[in-house]
DNA sequence: AGCACGCCGACT
DNA sequence: GTCGGCGTGCTC
């Protein structure tokens, strides 16, 4: 009888099997557990243990060699068991039986200029085609899906899950028909198996998906594209919390695959670390002006007035959704708080609710101020409903409608809310990020950017890049076809108003002065329980054993004490080798770690 | 996933 | 006291 380790899927701890069978690392086993059946990966060839074992029941599938190092790559460096990183993976249903080859021909015909950009990410195994909204990257994209399908191999798009859209879908599909997938979180059930069993047969060849699409059974992937490389959202925030658009790069070189990320504003750190090719201006030539603005004032409106005036749309951009950001009382200063998190509510007047945006919890809005009894509040920030109600009641002729995560809750509602954009039905869109994302905006005649300073000034070494690439996201919407205008709200103007290429050129200064990343790595390790003691013993305990360490930049409550009635305590490292330090140290049970963050609350 | 265990509030 | 709701931890 033979014994083997093996680390079931999607959970921390590995178990001993038995069998008279011979099994190698990477089998991916059926195993018996409690009373039903659970996946697990064979790590090793066990000596006989103390405790009873179970036997395997069968074996279903194999990583290979190259599987199994992007696996316990992943495992090691977002501090995560095998079984919480081999989990990711979907596996092929049991027949492959592969379609005959078949080559494509789009009737796309590229620029010079997008010409000469196709040679450049042709000729790099990793490059960044760094063009502006408009630009035309999407056809060159499609080229490199056309080369990479006629070699017979399997092409993979990614795209942040808000921007997998029905234009994008149907640009793929005008070009490739049915060897396209769509693969998000949203696909039921039914459809993803049909994609598994028609990608394993070779029908499929190319894959348009959410990150979690990395990890769909490919047989031979010659590329990978990383469409708004700039996205937080391909980072997960569940265990293991790894960033796709990272790992992108690490399944390209392991399995020699191209790599090509894009975005009109790349992130800092890749621009330093990856070649790239410029593509400037827009495909029809427009022009765009920039204005700033200190206030929401009259300037804003006399240029909305103008806009309504020539049967033009505007898009605004405001950084809270709901009414008012926070309900402040006026005698003692104290913000309504969640009870369960440690995070002021949110006005949400058409239900005539207060709202918990970490937790969502909701109670009525109060009277009188929790804190002290007085019945004066201040509202603080104005929220997109806020600005939605005050435009109606200034344009009373003008169809206003709000986008944001209160309203586009599927993608049905996302594709009618924006069709009827397109359609011109609507004259003022008002919503958060979500309008800086994704490619199914039509164009616009002018793009207003409210509040901008809020996120220039939130704590993170991240608030610039993103201040500024979501200013120029919101701007990229304006002037596509026509000519544009933009104005930007905000006291730091000179901030703003520059080339992406003069801000990354400062920014990239700060970031070497200071000891930010792409010069170091920077990992959040967090500690919370329900009590608030144990938390902080589990943390102390942790930071004792690290002793003092310059790659310690400190430590204690999190700005966001208290979530979903758990305290919660962090503490944050940068440096060169923070595996080194953190791995001896840190215990998985009570610690959770965050590579490469985010987010710091 | 499902089941046992234990902590804490409501009450025969 | 006890009953039971539910959050937490364990399953080789």
């Amino acid at each position: 009888m033979r014994y083997y380790e093996i680390a079931l899927l999607n959970t921390p701890n590995t178990f001993t099997y038995r069998s008279k069978n011979r099994y190698k690392k990477g089998d991916v086993v059926v195993v018996p557990l409690k009373n039903r059946e659970v996946q697990g990966v064979v790590l090793k060839e066990v000596e006989k243990p103390e405790f009873e074992c179970k036997d395997i029941i069968s074996k279903i599938y194999e990583f290979d060699e190259k599987y199994m190092k992007i696996i316990e790559f992943i495992s090691f460096y977002y501090f995560s068991s095998i079984g919480e990183a081999a989990g990711l993976f979907y596996l092929p249903p049991k027949l492959p039986k592969k379609e005959a080859f078949q080559s494509v021909k789009t009737q796309i015909v590229l620029t010079p200029k997008q010409q000469e950009a196709y040679d450049f990410l042709e000729k790099n195994e990793v490059s960044i085609l760094f063009g502006d909204t408009g630009s035309g990257k999407t056809e060159i994209y499609i080229k490199l899906i056309e080369k990479t399908i006629n070699e017979n191999k399997e092409a993979l798009f990614l795209l942040p899950e808000i921007a997998i859209t029905s234009q994008m879908e149907k640009r793929l599909k005008k070009h490739f028909g049915e060897n396209v997938a769509i693969w998000h979180s949203k696909v039921t059930k039914k459809t993803k198996e049909k994609i598994l069993n028609e990608l394993a047969e070779g029908k499929i060849k190319v894959v348009a998906g959410a990150r979690s699409a990395l990890f769909l059974p490919y047989n031979d992937l010659g590329l990978i594209i990383v469409d708004e490389e700039h996205d937080d959202s391909y980072k997960s925030e569940s265990t293991p919390k790894y960033n796709a658009k990272d790992l992108a790069v690490l399944f390209g070189k392991t399995l020699n695959a191209k790599v090509v990320l894009g975005s009109a504003t790349p992130l800092v750190s890749d621009l330093y670390k990856f070649p790239h090719f410029r593509l400037k201006g827009t495909y029809f030539n427009t022009t765009k002006k920039r204005y700033f603005t200190e206030h929401f004032d009259g300037f804003i409106l006399s240029k909305i007035e103008e806009k309504l005036k020539q049967k033009k749309q505007t898009i605004i951009f405001v950084p809270t959704r709901a009414h008012f950001k926070y309900m402040i009382c006026k005698n003692c200063g104290e913000a309504v708080k969640c009870k369960y998190c440690d995070v002021a509510m949110s006005i949400h007047k058409d239900k005539l609710a207060l709202k918990c945006h970490y937790c969502n919890f909701t109670s009525p809005i109060p009277n009188v101020c929790p804190s002290c009894g007085s019945e004066e509040f201040l509202n603080e920030r104005k929220g997109t409903s806020e600005i939605v109600e005050e435009l109606k009641e200034l344009f009373p002729d003008a169809v206003i409608e709000k986008f944001d995560r209160d309203i586009v809750t599927s993608k049905s509602r996302i594709d009618k809310l924006l069709k009827r954009f397109a359609n011109k039905e609507i004259d003022i869109l008002v919503g958060t990020q979500m309008l800086a994302k994704g490619h199914d905006y039509p164009d616009v005649a002018l793009s207003i950017v409210l509040d901008i300073d809020f996120l220039l000034n939130s704590a993170d070494y991240k608030a610039r890049e993103r201040a500024f690439a979501l200013a120029r996201q919101v701007e990229g919407r304006a002037g596509r076809k026509e000519d544009g205008e933009v104005i930007i709200q905000t006291l730091n103007p000179e901030f703003f108003d520059r080339s992406y290429e003069e801000f990354y050129k400062e920014e990239i200064e700060f970031r070497k002065d200071l000891g930010y990343p792409p010069f170091v790595r920077m990992c959040k390790v967090e500690f919370s329980d329900k009590k608030l003691e144990i938390a902080k013993e589990n943390m102390m305990r942790f930071v004792n054993c690290i002793g003092e360490k310059e790659e310690l930049m400190g430590y204690g409550e999190a700005p966001i004490f208290k979530l979903q009635n758990r305290y919660r305590f962090q503490v944050l490292f940068k440096g060169k080798n923070l595996h080194k330090i953190i791995y001896p140290c840190i215990d998985l049970k009570v610690a959770k770690a965050d590579m490469d963050p985010v987010s710091f609350i």
